[in-house]
DNA sequence: CTCTTTCGCTTTATTTTTGAAAGGAGTTCA
DNA sequence: TGAACTCCTTTCAAAAATAAAGCGAAAGAG
């Protein structure tokens, strides 16, 4: 299904999404028009969900990355679930998990200080284990 | 620094990063070249570190993702992170945290056997706590 | 207040890229 | 042998990017 050349054209889009098919092209031996109706065909398949940007958090602002494991005390979950979708801007991802926990929950924050805030907002609705990321 | 028009190119470009200068200028009213600068100074600033594709891991094969607390049992970590590097293509992140463990590994398998597999091996360099991602 | 500089934008014009269309080579299958 | 299909290249018109020139508002100096 997915022969090499797609897999380096996957690779080359991961690093740079905004190359021109020409160049794409040039990087995996092929025209223009030819990698252009392979990423198309990526695309209508869905292997290829989108385009994006990476950016620098610190850069915006955002000087604290945390990782935090979501006990929630009682069995429906709703209160906690409605409660992040009020906290947009902090967050980055809400995985739902088995194992030590019902969610881990990627987020961002200004500083400790509103960090701190949110935690004991979090606390009305849920239990929680913060991981503050360091590095990498 | 970066006034309200730039934090709309961030967005514009985090939902589709391919648009073309001139779309992108349309939506936050201005001409191709003027956003073209703007996104450039971005990119200079350190801002906008790059240009990336959103993949279907599932589409790939990868039917399996889980985040792996890690807890090194000695004080040096080179073992465990040797042996990370000899797995590339499963690993998503490695971020080095404080909290509940040394380090939170995003990961990818192809199977839960696969999984397994990595869980033995990894074994024998670190503790580790288990959370397999179910959903969103 | 006026002159000058700077900044951010638009407009214009050239170069480059995209994308549609036509056609060719290799493969499969009857 | 030849029809149908796939995947590519070539060609070319339309669209976009890019470089350059110029405009107008804001800031600073005399």
């Amino acid at each position: 299904m997915l022969d090499y050349t797609d897999m380096r054209i996957l690779e080359e889009l991961s690093n740079n999404s905004r190359l021109s098919m020409k160049e794409l092209g040039a990087k995996v031996h092929l025209t223009g028009p030819a990698v252009s109706a392979r990423v198309m065909k990526l695309e209508d398949e869905g292997v290829i969900e989108g385009y994006s940007i990476k950016l620098n958090q610190v850069k915006l602002g955002y000087f604290v990355h945390a990782f935090i494991t979501i006990i929630t005390e009682s069995t429906h979950h709703a209160p906690y679930l409605s409660f992040i979708k009020t906290q947009e801007g902090n967050i980055v991802r809400n995985y739902k998990i088995s194992g030590d926990g019902c969610y881990l929950l990627e987020c961002k924050f200004p500083s400790n200080e509103i960090l701190n805030t949110f935690l004991e907002e979090l606390n009305e609705h849920a239990n929680y284990k913060l991981s503050i990321v360091i590095g990498k």
